[in-house]
DNA sequence: CTGAAAGCGCTTACAG
DNA sequence: CTGAAAGCGCTTACAG
């Protein structure tokens, strides 16, 4: 097996030292344009890349950040991700990725395996088991910088990129009042997670404003916001003697599952009941009538956690800084909430 | 700032050698159980891990796998990465991730930063753009293995791993004659797109096979296979004289929007026109009907492109195989061709 | 503008 | 079972 072409063999073809080398290969001013070029045309010649690891190890650098999500093939993570990449990319910066799984177990491991200065900083976002902090701390301890992103820890300082889950969540309730919606129930998540949760009060804020009474019976809590989920609420919410007219839900999937129950029903929408999701998933897009939504901008988030975490990698500073970053969500208004009047 | 602990620290403190360390972190059988353990507790005591970067650079190993997709947030790409992961998680590699964008130049630039010993191994799925294969030429010359998988160079003999396209489409489309459609259409994608022809001369095989005539009115292709163009061609099915009863189409986007469309005319769906997509998207389960699909199996495409990558990059052969994997598709039947008879 | 030298933190073949 | 030594391929501070 050929050895790689190294800088050394470079160096002695053209009888000069390896540091002049990597100096020309560098760019450095300091390098004559002529040894440049004659290096340049050598490295060419004989195939020489530079091997980056003993670059990496040298510098102490190795220009990678490490990325935590639950599923990668969740549409959210993925969006995330692609923000993720593209900022990384144009500063230079590899995305190592990784799936936790929802396993706290998972997820420690890989903690583990970041810790050997193989990544830089990372970028996580909490799988579903996880309420303890100390397989993060141990990275905060070696001053590796982390971000956390959507599902961040609560009381723990930390940099964070969120949205307003509770403001996204008032301005889609006050525009079904503002459609003349009167009673307005609500499908949301775990109240256990804390942007569910603040979706919900978000919700009971705007009919508090408006001085609309709350009603039980209208809201409802389900488990993971499925799809399944979300049809059975539906059905329940159908089924009451003085049903909503309108409804604000947590995630796109019950939107379009508590639509498709209610058109079963014979139940027109946005005329009888107005629906708003959350997320500006794809089939929001396609479902019919296409479903209000509050848009979360998840690539946004992706770029925002990247240029926060190079910031601080990069920065000189020894002290591990806590930012918090609020994305701006947008209320995007389609048929699920136009009504003819 | 204070230096990370390095085997040297653990060395001075135990009075032992570095290689001793080395060896007892490796929980190499020549050293004795005692030594192991106090090598363990002093790294625990210290917090000491060991340099990655250090220990890659000398080892000449690196355990990370290198992936180009045209889009992480395309869900059949973020499947398949989803895949990849999995199985390189558990072989102990990483895997890093670039998206080409379809741009030609950003993918030729990409496999410039994966010429340097990063990666150990790439997969591959081409850009759009692409046409010709000399970026991953020079991959190949540095022995890096490479595996492409579903859109893959033709005339270009590398690891591929792909699904049956051709037969997929043919049991799709022999599927609609089964159920009793005798007017078959077809709305494929561009036809310069190997598993897009392949999906069309499936459809055409099953016809001949069955003795059915090629109607040219009924086949359309799309330029991108997009919900909107779709439709579009939905309409012009719908306006023919003389109908389709069946359709495969070659993506579940544009089943979704032909179903659509149908139903909005108020063709009924599955017993007037009945309908087959590709890709078994989350949608093909939301959309009402059910859409019938070929489940392309995106995650195992991805479990085996990892598996046949680390196979190559840790056999000792010196020689670049070419491997074809062929991942076996399902139909899915659900209720967009199930007719009530 | 170029070079010689030291050294980054490991691993491993060799020795005992 | 343990150690001493060499060296992986770069980069950089220093010297001239």
């Amino acid at each position: 097996m050929k050895r790689r072409t190294t800088l050394k063999d470079l160096a002695k073809e053209l009888n000069l030292a390896a540091s002049t080398i990597s100096r020309a290969l560098d760019d450095h001013p300091g390098i004559s344009p002529e040894t440049k070029e004659k290096v340049l045309n050598k490295a060419e010649e004989l195939g020489f890349t530079r091997n980056s690891i003993a670059s990496s190890f040298r510098k102490n650098k190795t220009l990678t950040i490490g990325v935590i999500v639950p599923r990668i093939d969740i549409h959210f993570h993925s969006l995330v991700i692609s923000g993720i990449e593209e900022f990384a990319y144009k500063a230079g910066y590899n995305v190592t990725i990784f799936q936790s799984r929802d396993s706290i177990k998972r997820e420690t491991k890989i903690t583990k395996i970041l810790q050997n200065k193989m990544s830089e900083g990372v970028i996580i976002c909490l799988g579903t088991e996880t309420d303890s902090y100390e397989h993060f701390e141990k990275l905060n301890r070696l001053k590796i910088p982390l971000v956390f992103y959507d599902r961040v820890p609560s009381d723990y300082e930390a940099n964070k990129i969120i949205i307003n889950d509770y403001e996204s969540a008032f301005k889609a309730t006050e525009h079904l009042i503002e459609i003349g919606c009167k009673r307005i129930g609500h499908i949301g998540g775990s109240q256990s997670t804390g942007i569910f949760k603040d979706r919900y009060e978000g919700f009971k804020a705007a009919l508090t404003k408006h001085g609309f009474p709350m009603d039980k019976k209208l809201v409802h809590f389900t488990r993971e916001l499925s799809y399944e989920e979300g049809a059975l609420v539906a059905k329940k919410l159908l089924n009451l003697e003085n049903r909503p007219d309108g409804i604000f839900c947590s995630n796109d999937y019950t939107a379009v599952s508590a639509i498709q129950v209610f058109q079963k029903n014979n139940i027109k929408i946005p005329n009888e009941i107005s629906i708003v999701g959350f997320s500006n998933y794809p089939i929001s897009k396609i479902i019919e009538p296409h479903l209000t939504t509050v848009n979360d901008r998840a690539f946004e988030m992706g770029m925002a956690a990247a240029r926060l975490l190079i910031r601080q990698i990069e920065e000189e500073e020894d002290i591990i800084q806590s930012e918090i970053v609020t994305i701006k969500t947008e209320l995007i208004v389609r048929e699920s909430t136009m009504r003819s009047s």
